[in-house]
DNA sequence: CTGAAAGCGCTAACAA
DNA sequence: TTGTTAGCGCTTTCAG
């Protein structure tokens, strides 16, 4: 015995009206008869009814979907920046498919399939990788579909809308306040992504400009905590005395935390240490890490707004948001 | 210019078959002759063909898509328990659609009401609360849809299939542990979620199981960090010589460390620490947390396994599946 | 193994 | 303000 479920039929043959009367109740509210209206949600309500959105979207070709792709959501920067999101699509009347790629090509090409597959009428997506040459081939795909993209702090090669950090300039500031505590003649590690990921390199550059006459090595790993630890500790187990590391983002910095506290190490004591993003959980465990923050609401606030208006069919002139961060620095004088 | 969709139909002309069997290429690939469907696959690839969802689960009345929503993503409890879901859902063939409910009820039952209007096939849902009198509302529309359901971790009320943790037994396990290292004069403060938790309070009443004769204080707060920081933080002001602190999960445990640290005291060596879950980042900051874990693979295997069963229409005699924990105790001899 | 016809539930476009 | 008609793209009959 399967149920059928409540469809507009059903409403309109309960309230004597048609079909596509119940339709304008839910769809176009004000173009009924606020008497009517009444009576139709009130038999609604009764018959337990809930709209399908398959046939709904089948027709309209609208979905009132935004569809939301991110490398991972257990980073809180993502975690963050997605719930926010989530909030301000729904203020604006749209439903949120989210998925998480978990930092591998397969799952976001996957993700952007089912995405098209759903009809959403537009995506916010942070790619797996900011890489030069990372160059996904779903973009015809959403171009044949006709789905605008904004793209969210990984920014890729070709021309996209998007909202970012200033890379450059967040090194920069930290940079300079790196500048002012250490001397030239100390040397800095500098962990980041790959050799081409541009947000890394745009980091890098920042960094160049504001600690130009120091003693810099750059390390390559990648946006997450293993790699990061690995080269740290290699560094550690090398030679720790006076050691200078920066994180190029939260996750870095977390594995070069790790590596400093295996080896018997008090961060910002023995070691000390910069991040590019907050570092999470550093607060709870009493770990002060000056870094570069940005305001993630912002950032959910350009996101979404620009896929709307991309999605009612306005031309951006300046397809581009890029979002200063804020210098945050330890009100103790730890470092 | 609204760019249309390549469909079936394309397809049909470009090949010269009819629309059904370029279907059945897709839905039912051994239902076609080997060499037909060749040609079909074919001229989809050419045609970049990408299938509408919509019109396919409007006709069936299955989509092929399994809802998962948690209370809360970041934690790593439920971040790592829907990766491995979603793993394995893909294996069998099933897309998930995921919600976090952001630990709140209106976002719980909005993201139901969006898988049932999505016409998923059936739901695995970690509830925002275990507390008795929790009783959400979109039962009965799950029941009128007819989308079986799997409760996750979190367990309420009712006649409802799920997968949980065998919670006396781990608080019970990891009591004894804690029994062997403490003497009966110690005073432990336990720290739990809501007193009507029925998670909470399994956990406790295993606690007392295996301390049935130390002096314990139960504390209220819930599931997430703020209120046992909160709680902690005020015992610990009080009075923190020779303290024995225990998390009834890994949000309350990080409040605890946070409240320690912010005091000024060393964990597990001023104040004595013990977890149900793993602490997140703990290893990171070189903390040992004797825990109790739970094999989230495991549950994760079950809890897709059920709801699939479930969907094709099986009658579970044993609906609930109980995962026995793991007692995590460091290597080192910190505690 | 392949096809023809019908219809899932909803909503444009028109008409009244 | 409300109703009629038609059809979105797919898949379920039932034939061939």
């Amino acid at each position: 015995m399967t149920k059928k479920r409540i469809t507009l039929a059903d409403i309109a043959k309960k309230t004597n009206l048609s079909s596509i009367t119940i339709s304008r109740a839910f769809s176009y509210p004000d173009k009924v008869n606020p008497e009517t209206l009444e009576i139709v949600l009130k038999a609604a309500a009764e018959l337990n009814y809930i709209p399908n959105r398959a046939a709904r979207s089948l027709k309209s070709h609208q979905s009132k979907i935004i569809g939301i792709v991110n490398p991972n959501m257990s980073n809180p920067f993502f975690g963050q920046i997605t719930r926010e999101m989530v909030m301000k699509c729904q203020e604006q009347g749209y439903d949120v498919l989210m998925f998480d790629s978990y930092e591998l090509a397969e799952f976001e090409t996957k993700a952007i399939q089912n995405l098209i597959e759903f009809s959403v009428d537009g995506i916010i997506l942070s790619t797996i990788s900011s890489d030069v040459d990372y160059q996904p081939t779903y973009f015809d795909s959403l171009k044949n579909s006709d789905i605008p993209v904004v793209l969210l702090d990984r920014e890729i090669e070709g021309d996209h809308a998007g909202v970012y950090i200033d890379n450059l300039d967040s090194a920069y500031q930290i940079g300079q306040y790196i500048a002012k505590r250490h001397a030239k003649t100390q040397r800095i590690d500098i962990i980041g992504a790959s050799a081409i990921s541009m947000v890394s390199n745009n980091r890098i550059a920042g960094f160049r400009a504001a600690l130009y006459d120091y003693d810099i090595a750059v390390h390559h790993a990648d946006f997450e905590m293993q790699l990061a630890y690995e080269k740290a500790k290699s560094l550690l187990d090398e030679d720790s005395y006076n050691r200078v590391f920066v994180g190029l983002n939260n996750q870095i910095t977390l594995g070069i935390i790790k590596a400093i506290i295996e080896n018997g190490l008090k961060p910002q004591i023995d070691v000390v240490v910069y991040s590019i993003d907050d570092v999470p959980y550093s607060d709870v465990f009493g770990i002060n890490i000056p870094c570069m923050t940005h305001n993630l609401s912002e950032m959910a606030f350009q996101a979404v707004n620009m896929i709307i208006r991309l999605i009612n069919g306005e031309q951006l002139n300046d397809s581009k948001v890029i979002i200063r961060g804020i210098l945050n620095t330890p009100k103790s004088g730890l470092v």
